[in-house]
Parts: structure tokens; C-alpha cells; sequence
RNA sequence: GGAGAGGUGGCCGAGUCCGGUUGAAGGCGACGGUCUCGAAAACCGUUAUGGGUCACUGGCCCAUCGAGAGUUCAAAUCUCUCCCUCUCCGCCA
């Protein structure tokens, strides 16, 4: 969230930077309740100080005027403190529905079409032949198949079966392990069902509960992505500067409702209530967040040039970054079957936006004041567009699939899915 | 799931029965100082977070002892609900 402090001195700023990415900000509220609730607070507190004076007098010398005196003061704070924190709960609402700003570098602009790419690896690969779709390919090799998924689970669900099953595991090795071993994150596993408050953290609630799965009766949400449960791992903690930036990965299914997507991506390993990813997560300070932002991208960049994927790298506009992101970038990787771009990597940096909600935060100096850390994620890399990417780049005309080099020895040596 | 014991400041740990300058003893750690060529030891001092306010490199006020609600003039201390941890039993991957 936003601090107050900022929407009370510069509520335009705010306000513009909300519209731009096409989101409300309750500004006008907010301002009103914040004066509401002081005004209750500090009568409140003077009453309060008041009274505890007078309690102190009374604890020496039991005076009954005084006891009178003490009894009406009591009431007269506790409806005022009561009106305050009535005020303050939905003003604390509010402020978690504010979106956050974004850094003077992201191109302004509504939705998809005024996102800009900003660099590119590899080029488009000609197979020589009419490319098929990775679904097409994953059914055919009997490795993918949805409509059994459909039957056992519900549409936009699906099931890897034996070498694709194997490829999904290898895929996730082959990341955790250039980013642990090369990359300097550390290992997580992490629960997969996370409670509100970790869901509020990193801003999934209030505004986007219909994009999650919640346990029924229960204040559980299965996660959307494991930025929830890393992000969260030091929420209400302040943490030590010397252990900055703190670099975390973890490989997890990810569970999304897919709400509002209707139509969309019907077909395929694309857009699944169920998918896995390898997330990258970093806990930084203010002055190296961007930074570190630019090398967290990178390092999910270099996944995708092992492997061998042509890709693109594009800064999200102001219109389709998000309602919690500062920046962001989408790695788009090339799908020859589909022949679109597919997002297999969403890199943002938030700032203290997510720390603030998580109450996150870490000393810059012995003695200083603590402030509030600034969150990085990203994925590094989602695994089922990916796979498809795979499938759809490294097939030959017989249908088969080649392994890529990289992927071989976690594969058993396996140079070709589908060989008989 | 059953029975029991607990959750106090960066950490350990008193205080809770019998409510009242206890935001909280003591210890450890950390930081500053004295001493020293330097260091150690010893000694002295400082050492939570959020909010409000002012004559603002400091003072004052409010809140916070797992969370919430209640009793009371007054709650770390009493009552209730919930969460979490530990021990034993049961069950289970």
C-alpha cells in the first residue's frame, strides 16, 4: 500500500497515477476518513492522558468524586476510541485498494497494444515444415491429455503423462538448479495453501479474491503463485541489512480460478486452474531494488537461452502492468505452432508496496529507524508454457521431439521424446 | 482427535495466584564512554515498535506483554473466544 502520509500531501499524484493504469483510487474518501479518525484519536488520547493522571491520584487517595470524576472520563474515551477504530478499519480498507505508483520509466498506455519490447534473444526457428500446436504434438505422443483431465477434474485442467510427465520434472531441475548453483537464490519449499493475511500481503486481497481458490469454511487460499508464501516468509519481521537482498526460489503448482478469462486460451497447456512455475523471489533495500529488478529479469533470461527459445522481452505500459507492480517486464517466449508469443515470465518490482502490507522491513544502521524493504518477483520460469514453447521449437517432422541439450542428462540421457 | 503445559522487549528470562508510577526486574548480546600503545577484563551509560503533538538534532502524550472481546476508575496480571508452540496418548504419509 500507500502510505498515507503521501495520499494526505500529494493526493493528485496519486490519483493520476491510478487513472493511468486504469484503476480507481478511493483518494476522496480516504482523505476524509483520515480526518475523521484523527479528529476521534486525538480526543481520545487527550481524555486518555487525562484520565491516567487522574487514575494514578486515585490509586493513592480512594476520593469517591474522583472515582465519578473517573467512570465518566472512561466512557467518554472508549466511545471516542471506539469511533476511531470503527473509521480506522475502513480506512485501512481503502488504503489497501490503492494502487501503486509506477516508476517514470514505464511507457504510458491503456492495455496490451501499448506494451513496448525492449529487447529480443534468438530469432523465429524455421522448421522447414507447417509446425503443429504443442497440444497437437503432446496428444499425438500421448504425453498431454485433456480430455481425461476434463473428466477426472473440469476443464482447464490437464495431465502429462509418462516422457511429458518426466519433462515437466526435468524442466523444474534444470531451473532450480542454475538458479541456486549460478544464480545465488536459495531453495524453498513452501506450503501451497496460505492464510489472508499472506494474501493480503502481497495484494492478491482485498481487490482480486475471484482470481483464488479459498477453502471452503476455512481462511485458506491455495496459491496463485509462490510469490505469496516466499514474499511473505518475513512478514512482521525486521530483518538484518547485512542479509540483504535476500534471493529465494522455489518450484510449486500454482492454482488460479482463471475468473474473467472465459474463452481465452481454451485449447492447450496455457491457461490451467493448475500450473506449475519456479518462482524467484527478492528482498532488497530501497536503494538497490531497480537493480536487483534488472538482474532477476536476467536471470530468468538466461533459462530461456539455455534452453534455446527465441523470446522478447517487454515492458508492460502503465494501462496493463498492475495494480501492485512499479515495473514490470513480460518475457514472451516464441511459439512456432501457435505462432504467437507466449508469456512464460512475469518480472516485477513493487518497492515498498507489498513490505508495507506485509509490515516487512529491515535497519538500514544500527539504531536507524527501520524502513520497509522492497519486494521483487518473478518467474523463472513458468513451467507448462514453457514446455510448450519446447515442444513446439524442438519438433521434427515425424512428430517427435528432440531434447534440448541442457535438458538431456536430467531426462536420463534422453535425446528424443517419442522415439520408438 | 484426547489430556496437559505454555506464548513477555534482539535473545534468555522474572512478574500473572493476591489488578495500581511495570513499557515491564535480572542476565546475554549490541552500541557509546572511562581505562589501555592497542585489545581483553572491569566499570559507567545507552539499547522496542507504531501513532499523535510541541517552544522540535530534544521533550511530552497515547497505544502495544500471541490476537480479539469483556470486567474495572485502572489489566502483562481477572473472564471468554480464537491462533500458535511444546509434552504425552491415539491416528496417519
Amino acid at each position: 500500500m500507500l502510505p498515507l502520509e503521501l495520499i494526505r500531501k500529494d493526493p493528485d499524484r496519486v490519483r493520476r497515477a491510478a487513472q493511468l493504469k486504469g484503476e480507481t483510487a478511493p483518494v476522496d474518501e480516504i482523505l476524509r476518513l483520515d480526518e475523521t479518525w484523527r479528529g476521534y484519536l486525538h480526543s481520545a488520547e487527550t481524555i486518555k492522558a487525562e484520565q491516567n493522571r487522574l487514575s494514578k491520584e486515585f490509586a493513592q487517595n480512594r476520593d469517591a468524586a474522583l472515582k465519578e470524576k473517573l467512570r465518566e472520563m472512561a466512557d467518554r474515551s472508549k466511545a471516542d476510541l471506539a469511533e476511531a477504530e470503527a473509521v480506522k478499519r475502513r480506512l485501512d480498507d481503502l488504503l489497501l485498494r490503492v494502487p501503486n505508483l509506477f516508476h517514470e520509466s514505464v511507457p504510458v498506455g491503456e492495455g496490451e497494444r501499448d506494451n513496448v519490447v525492449l529487447r529480443e534473444w534468438g530469432s523465429k526457428v524455421d522448421l522447414g515444415f507447417t509446425p503443429r500446436t504443442h497440444f497437437d504434438l503432446g496428444e499425438a505422443l500421448g504425453i498431454m491429455d485433456f480430455e481425461r483431465a476434463a473428466r477426472v477434474a473440469g476443464s482447464r485442467f490437464a495431465f502429462l503423462i509418462g516422457e511429458g510427465a518426466r519433462l515437466e520434472r526435468a524442466v523444474a531441475q534444470f531451473m532450480l538448479d542454475v538458479h541456486t548453483r549460478e544464480h545465488g537464490y536459495t531453495e524453498v519449499w513452501a506450503p501451497l495453501l496460505v492464510n489472508s493475511a499472506s494474501m493480503v500481503g502481497t495484494a492478491q486481497l482485498p481487490k482480486f479474491a475471484d482470481d483464488a481458490f479459498k477453502v471452503d469454511g476455512q481462511d485458506l487460499w491455495l496459491i496463485p503463485t509462490s510469490e505469496v508464501p516466499l514474499t511473505n516468509l518475513h512478514r512482521e519481521e525486521i530483518i538484518d541489512v547485512e542479509r540483504l537482498p535476500l534471493k529465494y526460489t522455489a518450484y510449486t503448482p500454482c492454482f488460479r480460478s482463471e475468473a474473467g478469462a472465459a474463452g481465452k486460451d481454451t485449447r492447450g497447456f496455457i491457461r490451467l486452474h493448475q500450473f506449475s512455475k519456479v518462482e524467484m523471489v527478492k528482498l532488497t533495500t530501497a536503494e538497490t531494488s531497480m537493480d536487483e529488478f534488472e538482474k532477476l529479469t536476467a536471470d530468468a533470461e538466461d533459462i530461456l537461452q539455455r534452453l534455446g527459445l527465441h523470446y522478447q522481452v517487454m515492458v508492460m505500459c502503465t494501462g496493463d502492468m498492475g495494480f501492485a507492480q512499479y515495473k514490470k517486464y513480460d518475457l514472451m517466449a516464441w511459439s512456432p505452432g501457435l505462432g504467437r508469443y507466449l508469456e512464460v515470465s512475469s518480472c516485477s518490482v513493487f518497492n515498498d508496496f507489498q513490505a508495507m502490507r506485509a509490515n516487512m522491513r529491515y535497519r538500514p544502521a544500527r539504531g536507524a529507524p527501520p524502513r520497509f524493504v522492497h519486494t521483487i518477483n518473478g518467474s523463472g520460469l513458468a513451467l507448462t508454457r514453457t514446455i510448450d514453447a519446447i515442444l513446439e521449437t524442438y519438433q521434427r517432422a515425424d512428430g517427435t521431439v528432440t531434447v534440448p541439450e541442457v535438458l538431456q542428462p536430467y531426462m536420463g540421457g534422453l535425446e528424443v521424446i517419442g522415439a520408438r
